[in-house]
DNA sequence: CGAATGACAATCT
DNA sequence: TAGATTGCCATTC
């Protein structure tokens, strides 16, 4: 009602349902971006890529597919595929994620 | 302040 | 099927 005009509201947002992305799963940018009414996957990109700190579990957000974000902030891809296989993701290769296991959605 | 770019994806041709 | 276009806007140059 107040904030919801703030750009920051939307950027939170994506904060918000990628904490909920529950260990062991994986989500996409589209699906958050439609999760919040819109299509636009870059601003979920860059909200991820704004939050310097670890304070978000954004590794694991994917593309739709299922490849690793080229420009991980923190620590590279390597750091990305290092937490999602400690999570039991199941990898295709060192770049793809097995959406197929692990695809989780925001919109049943 | 204006233009260009970008952790993307859906739709059209 | 693959390629090109459009949507959307925050951040950077």
């Amino acid at each position: 009602m107040s904030d919801e005009n703030h750009p920051t509201f939307f950027f939170s947002q994506v904060y918000a349902l990628t904490r909920q992305i529950p260990a062991g799963s994986v989500s996409t940018y589209g699906d958050l971006a439609r999760a919040l009414g819109t299509r636009d996957a870059r601003r979920v990109g860059h909200a991820l890529h704004a939050n310097k700190d670890s304070s978000t579990p954004c590794h694991r957000v994917v593309t739709q597919a299922g490849r690793l974000a080229p420009n991980y902030a923190f620590g590279g891809s390597l750091e990305q595929y290092a937490k999602l296989k400690n999570e039991g993701i199941s990898f295709l290769d060192r770049e793809h994620v097995d959406l197929s296991q692990h695809h989780f959605t925001f919109h049943p």
